[in-house]
This record gives C-alpha cells, sequence and structure tokens, in this order.
DNA sequence: TCTGGGGTCCTAGGACCC
DNA sequence: TCTGGGGTCCTAGGACCC
C-alpha cells in the first residue's frame, strides 16, 4: 500500500511500520555516476582505467573522489592530501585537481542520456537524477534498469547504478547495493517486502540518505545500528529524537513516500567563496578577490533571472592554525534596489570588505553570499535610486553574451584585476578536453615525444 | 607549508503585539 | 499594579545533502 498524501502523514501520528503486502503503482528511480570525478577523467585517458586515480578539492586541499583502486587502497574521501603523500608515492596513484569544466559538461552528456530514455527525471546533483516510474507496472523493471544502465555507460563512457523503490530514501539504498555487487548488473529493484527487510538489515544507519554522522551516533547510542533497527522503531519514538526531518526518513523506509519529485527552482541564496591559494595579509589582494566572487554571484542571479537584496561579505584566518591569532568577521549590506548588475554588487562587497578587513592577520578565505533572492521582474524602485538601470542592464547583457562566446572572463570589471594574487592552487589539473581544443592538441603533441 | 565549496530545511528562543 | 496567553516575525545555529 502506498499511502501518496501528505494530509494522512501529518494527522497520523501513530502510524506504525505496515506489514501487508504491497502493490506498487510508482517507483522511484535513483541513477548516479561510479566515483564521478575519477571516472571523468579516465573518459579521455584510458591508459588510466585500472588505475588508482584521486581527484583533490579547490586548492588541491583534500580528497574528494576516489576510483575503486584508490578505494582499496584505504584512502579515505575527505583526508587533507599532504596526509597521504607517502602513501600516493608508494602506490603510484594518479592524482588530478578538481577541473569542473570537464565534470559539468560530462553530467550534461549524462543527464541528456537519461532524459531521452525517461519521462520524468529530477536531476539531484553533478552525478545523480532521481526518476519516477509511473505506469511500469507491466514493464520488467529489472531488465529496464539494466538497458538504461548500460546505454548511458556506452553513450558517456561514464559507469552508472541504478536503484529502484516505492520511496526515494529506498532508491538510495538499492542504488548502493547496484554498486556493491555486481551480479546485479548495475541495477537494484527493491519492489517486495522481503527484499525491503533484506535490504534495510544489510544497511548501516549511517548510510541511510538524511543521517548524517551526528544522528547516526546519537542512534547508536539507542541500539539501532541498521537501517532496520531504525524503521522498526516506533514513530513517535524517532519524532521525538529527531523531530519531522527524522519522521519522514522513517515513513521513507517503511515504503510511505514523503519526498516527492521536485522541479529546479531558483535558488534562495547564492554564494561564492575560496579559499586562497597563499595566505594574504593586505586588503588590496583581498579586494580583487572579493571584487570577482561578487562579480561570479551577480553572474549566477542573471542567468537565473533573479535580483539579490541582501550581499554579506565574510573574511577568515585559517582556523587549522591554531597558533596563529584568529579573526574572522562578515558584514549585511541591504542593497537600496534590488540588483544583479556586477558592478553595483562589486562595489558594495568592497565597502563590506572595507568595514571588516583588520591589519594583522594572515587570511585564508572569503566569500560573498547573496539572499533575499527575487524574480526579476517586478522591479521595486527607489525613490531617491539615481542609477541609470537601463544602461547597466544593456552592458551586463552585452558582457555575458561576450564571455558566453569568447571564454569566461574576456570581458571584467577593473576591479576584478589580473594580479590572482588570490588564485587557487591547482598543480594537477587535466586539460579541458570537452571544451577545449587547444588543450587537447598539446597534450597529443606531447604525446608523440618519442625521447 | 599543506585540511573544499555550495546549498537546503528545521528549530529554539527572543522581541513584539494584542 | 500585576498577571496571562497566543500569534507572528526574525535570527542564529544545527543538521543534513552532494
Amino acid at each position: 500500500m502506498i499511502i501518496n498524501n501528505i494530509d494522512y502523514i501529518e494527522k497520523d501520528t501513530n502510524f506504525d511500520p505496515p506489514s501487508d503486502v504491497r502493490c506498487f503503482l510508482l517507483m522511484y528511480g535513483l541513477i548516479d555516476c561510479n566515483n564521478f570525478y575519477a571516472s571523468c577523467e579516465r573518459v579521455f585517458n584510458p591508459s588510466l582505467i585500472g588505475k588508482p586515480i584521486v581527484v583533490l578539492s579547490n586548492n588541491d586541499g583534500c580528497v574528494i573522489a576516489r576510483s575503486a583502486e584508490a578505494k582499496k587502497l584505504g584512502i579515505p574521501m575527505g583526508e587533507p592530501a599532504y596526509k597521504l603523500k607517502d602513501l600516493i608515492e608508494s602506490n603510484q596513484v594518479y592524482v588530478f585537481s578538481s577541473n569542473y569544466v570537464l565534470y559539468g559538461d560530462m553530467s550534461h552528456r549524462v543527464m541528456n542520456t537519461i532524459a531521452e530514455h525517461v519521462p520524468n527525471m529530477e536531476i539531484y546533483s553533478i552525478d545523480e537524477a532521481f526518476l519516477l516510474l509511473e505506469g511500469f507496472e507491466n514493464i520488467d523493471l529489472k531488465s529496464y534498469g539494466e538497458k538504461l544502465v548500460k546505454t548511458v555507460g556506452k553513450n558517456t563512457g561514464i559507469p552508472v547504478s541504478l536503484g529502484v523503490a516505492p520511496t526515494k530514501t529506498l532508491a538510495k539504498v538499492a542504488n548502493k547495493f547496484a554498486k556493491k555487487y555486481k551480479a546485479y548488473n548495475g541495477a537494484t529493484i527493491i519492489d517486495t517486502e522481503e527484499k525491503r527487510e533484506k535490504a534495510l538489515k544489510l544497511t548501516e544507519i549511517g548510510d541511510v540518505w538524511g543521517i548524517g554522522r551526528k544522528y547516526s551516533k546519537k542512534l547508536q547510542y539507542h541500539s539501532v545500528n541498521t537501517a532496520w533497527d531504525f524503521a522498526q522503531r516506533p514513530k513517535k519514538w524517532v519524532r521525538q529524537l529527531m523531530g519531522v526531518v527524522g519522521e519522514r526518513t522513517w515513513m521513507e523506509l517503511n515504503g510511505t513516500p514523503c519526498f516527492e519529485m521536485e522541479t529546479p527552482s531558483a535558488k534562495k541564496s547564492i554564494c561564492t567563496s575560496r579559499s586562497f591559494g597563499e595566505r594574504l595579509t593586505e586588503l588590496a589582494p583581498i579586494s580583487e578577490a572579493v571584487a570577482n566572487f561578487a562579480a561570479s554571484c551577480a553572474e549566477k542571479l542573471r542567468k537565473q533571472h533573479s535580483y539579490g537584496c541582501v550581499l554579506t561579505v565574510f573574511i577568515h584566518t585559517n582556523p587549522h592554525a591554531t597558533n596563529q591569532p584568529q579573526y574572522y568577521n562578515h558584514s549585511v549590506m541591504q542593497l537600496s534596489v534590488p540588483t544583479n548588475d556586477s558592478t553595483e554588487m562589486i562595489y558594495v562587497a568592497l565597502r563590506g570588505l572595507k568595514s571588516i578587513f583588520k591589519e594583522g592577520y594572515r587570511y585564508k578565505k572569503a566569500g560573498v553570499i547573496v539572499s533575499e533572492i527575487v524574480p526579476e521582474r517586478p522591479l521595486q524602485g527607489d525613490l531617491f535610486d539615481t542609477r541609470d538601470r537601463d544602461k547597466f542592464n544593456k552592458i551586463m547583457t552585452v558582457m555575458d553574451s561576450l564571455n558566453g562566446s569568447y571564454g569566461k572572463q574576456k570581458v571584467k570589471i577593473a576591479a576584478q584585476g589580473f594580479d590572482r594574487k588570490w588564485k587557487l592552487k591547482n598543480e594537477k589539473l587535466s586539460p579541458c578536453f570537452t571544451t577545449n581544443l587547444k588543450d587537447v592538441l598539446e597534450i597529443k603533441a606531447e604525446d608523440e615525444l618519442p625521447l
């Protein structure tokens, strides 16, 4: 029985695990890319197949993706790269700086392929999509799923896995099985009560979607070690310990959908922030960085046809350097008129930065956050607004279109500067195979050097 | 020396009003 | 003067996700 009705869920607070036989009218799928960033690096460099690969975060900080081989070596997710130096060298692990242009483009290819075969999908992240499988009663979901997985792999070179179940959370569970056991051929379906029970019993509580580190610890303290233990607890108990959020996860694990398919909506906040490649002590280079972050926020706003009303700037020192003086501050500014104009945002952001910048610290990171985001129209004017908004709108449109055709940052505001002292460290960047022919040709030329 | 970046949602508590 | 409760709005912080 599927109860796809939020009102019912709200009212019946004593709903306990159902034990009746189910008939699923509607199933959710979760398809995601295996070791996505590592797989992307591999697509254009087949010599890496079978080799351990790790991809590092911005500034080559810590590990954010690992190939299966790297996982096998015991390289943990999130580990700082410097701690892994020996392990990397002794095992000849291939290390890459993150190349988001490449990953973004590969993501498009994967998503487009899925969209060609599934009518209703929701892109959930760069490497994941939920599918809504409606009207599949007479179709063998297992072979349908296997076929989809195979097609995506063939068309894009990226290996993917699919989990199918009556709720999104259960689809996530199913997906883990598809990944873990090769014999599933990339697709696992949870469509009977027996499979659900077995899957939940084999799933650690911390691996459940929606249960993070903190709750995982809390639950284990109460002897809840598996997803099944959790699903068997009374609903009231879960509500008390974890609030409505935990209650929804509980319902979903028990087969009642609480998370519907979502359509993409405009962001409610937009943030651009970076750690600097080197520590900065002067206002000038930090200003340049902040100007760039503000410009990037404005560009993101224009892309989603929104204006921002509030702008926050923050800076801080390195919290890990406990032997050095620490400083963290932020400044919140209300914009007189909602805007997505780069020049205006830069101006306001720099004013904010000036108000919080203090001499005598080694700054590590800064960022700009835009909040209270509203749709582009209707615009509420300010009586005392003297800015020629039409003119600046036109300038922004021209700038975006030039940058769209000739490449990022070909045209920018003077304050964004050219020094780039704040720039990221990414020493192990792969070429942008999919978007930059020049990079690819250069690599080829090098490859041909025999000695 | 070296530890990412960008989001969302929920809750508790305070201020304020009637 | 004192006492009371309910409602709303805002904010900071906590938890989670990828």
